[in-house]
DNA sequence: AACTTTCTTTATTTAGTGAATTAACTTATT
DNA sequence: AATAAGTTAATTCACTAAATAAAGAAAGTT
């Protein structure tokens, strides 16, 4: 009733094209016969369509297979080196920058300090990380496909506009353009919670599934929501998760709210909480943890009441959503079972019977080129996307 | 990623054919040209799929529009009796029969009281109830594109089943299955808040959105969520946004957990509260209504709390979900401003200051065959659906 | 009579498909 | 071991159908 995408050959190819790469990147390495039979493409087709994948260098004729009787297989794989993405997560005052190649593994991992604020600075700062990767690494320059930044605060993906952004006070910011402008290829920029999604969708805990959804806790309280296998953003920025109202009268909240579920689970909501219950000086969350760890009481219920405070409204989101698993990152991993031991546990009692067991709750191990990576799944995925779901064009 | 619909000439005439039928329900009466010059296809490709919605009786040639210097142009329309659907609501007790035309006008209303309540019997009577409709209103019968059934409880549409019904004590029965083989048409069972969703997106106030969601408000508190112009179901049921916690320790849920919104927001949540604190007999929460309009403070207040509640947890769903709006519909729309000023105002104080402003929440004016017409929209919905996100195949 | 706008017809292009063909094996038989 | 028969994989080719551009017909206005 709304999609509009107009039916064309263009698109029928770029359908196909699609669906075969993903079962390629899904099962491979594997047969053109064998993709026939999945795909319920026929033969033929994929004769023509592989040759034109392997054209672009996204696939490659891996390795023969084992004769079932017959001719041995010929398997094809995705091309690691078929392509490279450049990965940028934007911070405070550093810029983290990687490359990776086209499943997404880590060839290059580089950092640059900020020294200028201003949008255009930033753009130039991150041209000059784009470059100093690719020396390093050594790939070849038009095998990059892009470059993907990933950002804290209001993003609209379709423009490639920063609308707030917390580190820089930039509003309305053309960010892909300006980065774009520089670097001379593709650029995409989301919030840094849905490259993060992205990377788990392409590589990691989110592959194959329809519905997902990812929490991170660190300095905010992130999601991202991924619905029929794409993310959904809803009018304005969905998933701002970390500012659901859970006492209205609570702290408050730079958001300009009071009592957000984030002002108690986050960096900051548990260093004032720590501060509140502990005698000794809690300079960091890294402080409240020792603490937590040699045993200190009061620094454990800080964790373990965020834990619970956490539990019912992921809950809650899984009585709304029901989506297939939820993923948790974010450098808030550390607090390990002293936050999602009471976290699980809450959960447990606050879903429906039936429903709510359909739901499985991951917490992911975090590195911290994680958000870096994700960035550069930002550009992987375009891709790799089916064509209905993407913004470019082809005709 | 998971979309794997494949491309073939049939998929490249359905989706063109949906996006023609669509634009001219959505601004039709329209011409050719037109159609050409909003939907990107050659006039060519308009002249023959218009041919064919024509011949498949779904649009007619209306009238001439105005001339803007040249030959007059024949303005398409979507044709009313192009094809008929019946629509059921399943009550504990009554079968709420409807048949609306095309363009989801009711042509005939009728009920029939439940004697047997298994479901066979009960699929019986529908067929039953089918051929009255039909007979009454003198519809062709092989006018008759569909049956659609609401039904409360957990449904899985795509197999039609009813996994739980709460009125019948029910379990995985193929509803639509038996009911397919007594009507001899077409047959689609699901949710009744679905139901209701699909009329609103159809001929409602959720034309043309992408996102959006529906809330009802009468013997539960039900939900349902369109993305992307397609109903969201989750793995298990999405939306039982009734069974959100909010007191850990509140009064026990018919779904087994405590502190269910629905326990605090229903006509029996309410009922409940309402004895609760009024010394005046309470026998329904008409009764309540009654007092709370001769200003009993106690019961005013006891649609105001619940108002306040509601308020808070649509708040939180803004927050997650930045749906474009907000339906709210249900027999408790009767309960108007006792419940809904609360409610407006509760949402207004915890959604987020710049994202949570640009959902619009209404409440809609509600009528008994609502639940009905909605059932029947689910078979207009499937004439006028993307083909992407239809079910059926067509090679 | 000249111009416009709408709609249809015609020839062309192209993507998928089934059937036939070629390629490259394994297995049974002599 | 040599050969034939059978299998599976991949490609080639003729065919079909859907969109399209371009040309043409229809029906207006100026």
């Amino acid at each position: 009733m709304v999609t509009s995408k107009r039916g064309s050959k263009d698109l029928i190819r770029a359908i196909n094209y699609s669906i075969i790469l993903n079962k390629i990147k899904e099962i491979g390495p594997v047969s053109r016969a064998e993709l026939a039979k999945v795909t319920g493409l026929s033969s033929a087709t994929l004769t023509g369509i592989s040759a034109q994948i392997i054209a672009d260098g996204l696939i490659f004729e891996k390795e023969m297979g084992e004769s079932k009787g017959g001719r041995k297989p010929i398997l094809l794989a995705l091309n690691p080196s078929g392509g490279y993405a450049v990965g940028i997560k934007l911070t405070e005052n550093t810029l983290i920058g990687v490359l990776v190649n086209f499943v997404g593994e880590i060839i290059e991992r580089y950092n640059m300090k900020l020294v200028s604020k201003t949008p255009e600075s930033v753009a130039d700062l991150i041209g000059n990380l784009t470059e100093e990767l690719i020396k390093r690494s050594q790939v070849p320059k038009d095998k990059l496909l892009g470059v993907g930044v990933g950002a804290a605060g209001l993003v609209d993906f379709d423009r490639g506009m920063l609308i707030t952004s917390p580190f820089f006070r930039w509003r309305n910011v053309p960010f892909s353009q300006l980065v774009q402008n520089r670097v001379g290829v593709k650029t995409y920029v989301d919030n840094d919670v849905n490259t993060l999604m992205v990377a788990e969708q392409l590589f990691g805990a989110g592959q194959n599934l329809e519905h997902f959804i990812t929490i991170t806790i660190g300095r905010g309280l992130g999601m991202g929501i991924v619905v029929n296998g794409q993310i959904y953003r809803g009018v304005k920025s969905a998933g701002e998760f970390g500012h659901i109202t859970v006492h209205s009268n609570g702290r408050q909240c730079a958001c300009g709210k009071r009592g957000c579920l984030e002002t108690l689970v986050s960096d900051e909501g548990l260093l004032i909480s720590g501060r509140e219950v502990c005698s000794e000086p809690v300079d960091s969350v890294d402080d409240l943890l020792q603490l937590a760890e040699s045993d200190h009481n009061n620094a454990q219920n800080v964790f373990a009441q965020a834990g619970t405070l956490l539990g019912a409204q992921i809950a809650n989101l899984i009585t709304v959503l029901s989506p297939m698993r939820i993923i948790i990152g974010g450098e808030g991993v550390r607090f390990g079972d002293w936050i999602f031991k009471p976290m699980h546990q809450t959960i447990k009692e606050n879903i429906m019977p039936y429903q709510g067991e359909a739901t499985e709750v991951v917490v992911e191990p975090w590195g911290d080129d994680r958000w870096a990576v994700g960035a550069a799944c930002l550009v992987l995925g375009e891709f790799v996307k089916s064509p209905l779901y993407r913004n470019s064009s082809y005709d």
